[in-house]
DNA sequence: CATGCTTAGATAGTGCCACTCTCCAAGGAG
DNA sequence: CTCCTTGGAGAGTGGCACTATCTAAGCATG
């Protein structure tokens, strides 16, 4: 397959996939001339998860890189490699220090851990990038009179929890050579998913309550 | 209150607040002499609200104008006004038409819609961009072979159900000068709250599986 | 009241990002 | 043989969120 026939069937222009390629994103074709290059369907494959990535997961040409090497990175376990793909994800900014808010905010969700007896060694402790990000956000709604405490957090907590369950089963039925990638495409792709669901969820609850008022 | 002291209280620079200004997103103070403005506690939480949904919710400077403006549109009732709020906020690229995959998608989302007795007359019906993220999302891990069908959906679309239902009570239990806000404000910062919480429990469900293969 | 710092407001500039354009030399097709 | 296409490389583009600079006008202090 030609760059021109792996445009025609991804839906990416050349001069994209020429980008991509400069940016380490898709392994260079088998060189057939100087001026040709032949690819196959895995260039097809790995194209169409670029492009699912930075499209719909909205991640960053440059942590795309990053996430994709961690995927192929055989001196790490599975875990360590969806662990370290996973943080190389956008983040919020991490939490400011020395503001009230932000205390009050670590305080609420380390309660939260321990009532959900999470385990800080397998990777979700107060170092990592998703915890900084959850007391970051805690914090913001705390400082705009927003109740967000162990109470209100819970709810969620326990909801993605069962969710999460589900999805590594599935995750688990793939073999192991594709299990990190599966692991990886679900956490990010199924957020727009997710957010999607929950903003019609309630654009439907708020019909149901407010319309006409 | 002097720009400064609004700077310093809410930790964003000058040259920022100036900016916001200059872009809409914040009510010019009260002019006291032809070099001099003046501040109140309203400025700072309206203040607090922009960095917020910027900084932790990801909303676009140009779209945070839009959001806020539809906030105070006394020509609407409350339901619209959360509507047009939430339907200026960022959204996926509209689903490839003409694509086996969007197709697929498309009939996926419907029969969960059916399942789920969403009404398409509340605004979330297909032309809303929720709608259309959702089937994006769902072409995209199509594409990849991930299943994606009603029965993967169905879970979340029911946990998000649950979710709003809480979350529009609270809502509820504002006064009506603050509710539209109050629902804008939850609906973009509890974001990455569920995120956040949902990469956590993947870590921590991850690690209880593969950890050391 | 002179001097120097601060302020509001406007204009232009910066750095980053995700492409996109232009060009070139080498192939291949009719 | 001629013309079109290809892969590769570098420069250019447009958008975004600031940030820096400048100016004229106050205020504050000795």
């Amino acid at each position: 397959m030609k760059l021109a026939e792996l445009s025609e069937r991804s839906g990416v222009s050349t001069a994209t996939i020429k980008y991509y390629l400069r940016e380490g994103l898709l392994q260079p074709g088998r060189r057939v001339t100087a001026t040709q290059a032949e690819y196959g369907e895995e260039h097809l494959r790995r194209l169409r998860l670029v492009r699912a990535l930075i499209q719909v997961g909205r991640v960053p040409v440059s942590t795309t890189r990053e996430v994709l090497s961690a995927l192929g990175d055989d001196s790490l376990d599975q875990h360590s490699r969806i662990g370290v793909a996973v943080e190389a994800l956008p983040h919020a900014p991490l939490p400011a220090e020395d503001d009230p808010a932000t205390e009050h905010a670590r305080h609420e969700v380390a309660k939260l851990f321990e009532r959900l007896d999470w385990d800080d060694s397998r990777g979700s402790g107060p170092s990592s990038p998703s915890y900084g990000t959850l007391v970051t956000a805690v914090a913001a709604l705390t400082r705009l009179g927003y109740p967000c405490g162990v109470e209100e957090l819970l709810p969620y907590a326990r909801a993605v929890s069962q969710l999460s369950v589900t999805e590594l089963d599935l995750v688990a039925r793939f073999p192991d050579e594709e299990r990190v990638e599966a692991a990886v495409a679900l956490t990010v792709l199924y957020e727009p998913v997710l957010l999607s669901l929950r903003r019609l969820a309630e654009t439907d609850e708020s019909g149901r309550r407010f319309m006409n008022t």
